[in-house]
DNA sequence: AATTTAATATGATATCTGTCATGTTTTATT
DNA sequence: AATAAAACATGACAGATATCATATTAAATT
């Protein structure tokens, strides 16, 4: 099992502010797992009792809302934590997380990372950053929610998409979703998903490769309005 | 002019975990300060150079949408702290903050803040529990963004209102807002709310008494969907 | 390979919401 | 008090989106 003093994920999230000690310690006591696609991390309402850090793959972290629908919420990749805010509030989950990949994945229990939360002052400087940003992306997105059409809203996410997760050689989106899933991050109908999809199809915005989408035309998408 | 460690306002906010000898100081830089009704507190954009404590009154946090509208994401009522966000991120601030009563706020400079929340672990972790709440209500508002009526985001922010920011002794919503900000909460066109709050006087669910809205049934509002 | 199941696609229609127009009431200003 | 300006209200209509129905295609299972 991997060490995480060595470990290279941790450069990209707030462990990084860890002194080696620190790490070497959590080293030993967390335990790495491996996650199938589809299979679900953790359930709204479930208690935490650890923080997840992603050493590859992705997932979702979606909310129920009362219609029935799956509210996707955010995503997290390779090299970021997942958990971390349940954590700290010390509450059951507010959302479920659920993997789009296959996903390798290191386990740190509440226990050991708590303390560090409070006797490196570097460490938890960082997650406060990191918590920063989360907010002013919900601020973003609910903007996004309140004022701009499916249209718009389904653009974006493409464009972002592309631009976080990467692509393909072949130029797709690395990230494969299903239409319920950009209906559930828009936050509209599947149905009205697939349209829009296929509308930008038509307009020689987007292509598909079997199930995989490209963008062909980012200016275009992002001129939408 | 107050000090700081006699201040009951701290008591509501993550100023509670600083000790003693902190208070002294920052009481010792802190500027307070009177808001007028509608008075641009901070803008988009704006670098913060420190935090607000609000003693009194409420204002609104708002990011301005590409279609015009203001959208107002979050209030922040007395008792509160108002910029965290930017402080920590050091990134200029992301949405602007409008007073909506006569206000009475303390400024802290961030020089002083700052350096607590590397020193005092305790405050740093209310600091934290804080934002991780603030991250659970954004995902809140975001899954009724995406998923509920006008209507039923409407008597959810009215029932909000009442709830946080309590009712006069008359029963009417001590909060006093205009049609065109419920409209830039719910994420709307002001003539949609102006048409689903007359809607809800048709009903009996409010009535209003002058510019005041008085929550008449609030387990129908509730009910809404 | 055949069958079942799930995902994608598209049409028809109803509903919701935004926009524009216009009128009324309230509030601010002279 | 008179006037101007802002806020509130409501109708008419268009456009966006949800819902329901029904194909079609792709994936999973036997």
């Amino acid at each position: 099992m991997g060490k995480c003093e060595q470990c290279i994920i941790k450069q990209f999230n707030s462990l990084k502010a860890l002194t080696k000690d620190e790490l070497v310690r959590i080293s030993g006591c967390k335990t790495s797992r491996t996650i199938k696609k589809g299979e679900v991390i953790f359930e709204e309402g479930e208690t935490l009792n650890g923080v997840y850090c992603v050493k590859d793959g992705i997932c979702k972290l979606s909310k129920l809302s009362e219609n029935g629908k799956d509210q996707i919420v955010k995503m997290v990749v390779k090299g970021q934590l997942l958990g971390q805010r349940s954590l700290i509030s010390e509450e059951a989950s507010n959302l479920q997380a659920t993997a789009l990949n296959d996903m390798e994945v290191c386990y740190i229990p509440k226990s050991e990372i708590f303390a560090d939360l409070q006797k490196n002052s570097k460490f938890s400087m960082e997650v406060l950053k990191d918590m920063a940003h989360d907010l002013r992306d919900s601020d973003d997105i609910i903007v996004n929610m309140a004022q701009k059409s499916v249209r718009q809203r389904l653009a974006e996410t493409l464009v972002y998409i592309s631009d976080s997760f990467g692509t393909n050689p072949d130029g797709t989106l690395s990230v494969l979703l299903s239409r319920e899933d950009y209906a559930n991050i828009v936050g509209t109908a599947t149905e009205s998903a697939i349209r829009v999809l296929s509308q930008f199809k038509k307009e020689g915005l987007i292509s598909t490769v079997g199930k995989y989408i490209k963008i062909e035309n980012s200016a275009g998408l992002k001129r939408i309005e």
